[in-house]
DNA sequence: GTTTGTTCGTAAGGTTTACTAACAAACGTG
DNA sequence: CACGTTTGTTAGTAAACCTTACGAACAAAC
């Protein structure tokens, strides 16, 4: 019963050097496992990359804690004093991170020099196309704040146009700000390919736009681009406890951004979060654009809810009571069908955060309570119990600043 | 304008060693991209790791291209001859892999000595707790075939009785091999979390029962328990082409398995997948033990069906063609059914492939051809053009050789 | 039969990385 | 003031992969 018992870390005797005959080379075989997540790591690690993650869990855990002793980030990572030191030299002489003078409060031993992220060092370029009316962009300062913006009229502007457009607002964000750029991040409607190609975006006229390129040869910085609400995410999750989270963002269409794991979610065909045109429900709905009828947007796009409450004016509704009461029985019906839609999603991703983004006057009343409302009827309560849907508190700016997370993301992460 | 650009590789100059006048020591500030993923490396990373996963990729290298030389597979991973031939080394220390004599082929230069992953040298241990009314195990082999199997009636047992029977299972399969035996794996109803242990699962009785632990205690090897829709997703990822996959185990109730980028989604509950009582359509439906009406699991799952069929031939159908057809209708609507509830899941993850498992006699046929065209029919066809639903390949044996894959990727896998 | 060129696997030595051990500096505390 | 504590650095070591070099073994061409 022992000997049949053989954990790979008590292997048995290696075999006979040549043991042709008793394996048959085998040909490559069914090998059912082979595709095996854990088994098939995606590439070689050399020692370099080590070095490359440790020094991005520097940066991150500086970041994240503000300014601290060496020790204080040895500590926090697990690396010895000495790498960190080392690490922490890099970085110095980079110029992302910078000594702050010695530790004030007293405490035994020898003062800690404080280290931190320079924050003041760079700015980001966040762009956000996702506007019908108006592109918008800003200077980003690395934590986020909003340090210049600016914007440029669109009308009606697509293709070709349109990418000049781009191109002239971000040049006028960089001339308004000499701290150097740490690159330009971009959130634009359509699907979005992880080589910044704008694969199709109608509303702009775009069609395999390599926006990623045009930029980045244009001002010879590093340049993201991303899906809006993929984009959106990023900036949510910042502000998130969890690392399963879904946003939908509300506008002129609807979208979503998923991240599960902590990991953005792409789809096979670059498309994931494109829940705009999924038909809600089996009991019809309004005919939509693309032919089918109910699909979400018809119920829960902006300009729909806008229109159909502008309707409800029109009526002249004399009753201000009545009036406010048939306004929330539009809103709380495109809430409730949001919550249909979103259900199954969250029961089968186990979703513990739903974040919900757009116009607050639209969504932060009726809408928002009947989503929950519905999301909660429609799942299993057992396993949903923590789940959370609420509103966004990034506002207008979730895309510019999820544009400069892409940015931090990519040039700092690991990738 | 170009001093404002800096990219990483070209920092500005290193700032005055004491700038705390410049820059306050920041408070942990508001941080929004605090969580950004990419920031946010794991933990640290030491060469050894980087080894270690080296270590993985050629074991993976050669378990899916199957018996080579060193040279091969030091082409295939990028690493050098050197390094190869040095893991080998130790991959043969331990038993892993073996050498086949050499090359028979004509070439010039020297022969070549091709190696493979010793194949034959260890066995799996997979049990399937899924049927209600059995527990069945097989003695699996490293390619994924099934070399021996028993199981064991349930016959209603539950709780601490039914942690023995798996148990006296388990034992009973040990028995049946002489070879070693790399670990145990158990595919079970309910939410099992990643330390192994069954949170609920009602059908069993289980609440909080530590199954891994048990097992391991018991048998001293290792062992990894994983919910059985879960389990499943590994063996139909391992003939799948795709690294985005759903697939959706209908029994006696209905759960959905998941991989995403290539990884199993646990979600925050550990109950990702459980769409059984995910409420479908607008329209009401039958109701369900859980309370409410319409759950997926009151049109799918396969005793209704079945109870559904039953009772078409007790109403004594005398013609064929008229039965046949009212069978077909019974199956078309519940295909629907899962359609409206798959549709949204597939439109938020942009997923290519969903695979169903399940009584053959039951899925595949008109409850398949329903399913594929209500899915067609609710989501975007631009963004969804290459999805596929199709049966899976794998019919009974889909757990237990699923719950192997969890071993295999466990044991030599990357954590 | 000899030469040439190719391929395989290994050996030797170097570089990178992070570790342990040890220490000086600087501080509070008794 | 002696002592313990904490910080950050220096020196040396171990691990991992690299490059370079080489012998062995073969096919093909002469």
């Amino acid at each position: 019963m022992d000997a049949q018992r053989g954990p790979v870390t008590e292997p048995t005797p290696p075999t006979s050097p040549v043991a042709s005959e008793l394996h048959a080379p085998s040909a490559p075989s069914a090998v059912i496992f082979g595709r095996s997540r854990a088994l098939r790591p995606t590439g070689k690690v050399l020692p370099e990359h080590a070095r490359t993650h440790n020094r991005a869990l520097v940066l991150q855990t500086l970041y994240t804690a503000g300014a601290q002793s060496r020790a204080d980030v040895a500590r926090q990572t697990g690396l010895t004093r000495v790498t960190i030191s080392d690490l922490v030299g890099d970085l110095i002489a980079e110029g992302l991170v910078i000594e702050l003078g010695q530790r004030e409060d007293a405490r035994p031993g020898k003062p800690a020099t404080l280290i931190d992220v320079d924050r003041a060092a760079f700015h980001i370029i966040g762009v956000d196309l996702s506007e019908h009316e108006v592109f918008r962009g800003a200077v980003v300062g690395l934590d986020g704040q909003i340090i210049d913006r600016d914007e440029i009229a669109r009308a009606g502007a697509t293709g070709e146009a349109a990418v000049q457009l781009v191109e002239q607002l971000v040049e006028r964000l960089l001339a308004r700000t000499t701290t150097p750029v740490l690159g330009i991040g971009i959130g634009s409607p359509g699907v979005v390919d992880p080589n910044g190609v704008v694969r199709s975006a109608p509303n702009l006229g775009w069609s395999d736009v390599a926006l990623q390129e045009r930029i980045a040869a244009r001002f010879a910085l590093p340049v993201h681009v991303g899906n809006d609400a993929n984009v959106a995410v990023l900036a949510e999750h910042g502000s998130s406890q969890h690392d399963d989270l879904l946003l939908v963002k509300v506008g002129h269409g609807v979208g979503a951004g998923l991240i599960i794991g902590g990991r953005p979610v792409v789809g096979g065909g670059f498309a994931a979060g494109e829940i705009g045109h999924v038909v809600v429900g089996t009991d019809g709905g309004p005919r939509c654009a693309c032919g089918r009828d109910g699909c979400l947007e018809t119920w829960v796009a902006a300009p729909r809810l806008t229109a159909q409450l502008a309707e409800l004016d029109g009526d002249g509704a004399t009753d201000t009571d009545a009036a406010a009461s048939a306004r929330d029985d539009i809103l709380r019906e495109a809430g409730r069908r949001l919550g249909i839609v979103l259900a199954p999603v969250v029961g089968a991703l186990n979703l513990s955060e739903v974040v919900l983004s757009g116009p607050a006057q639209l969504l932060d009343g009726a809408f928002h309570e009947a989503a929950v409302d519905t999301l909660r009827k429609r799942t299993m309560a057992e396993f949903n119990r923590d789940l959370r849907l609420r509103m966004s508190e990034q506002a207008e700016d979730i895309v510019l600043r999820g544009a400069a997370v892409m940015v931090l993301s990519g040039q700092l992460g690991v990738t």
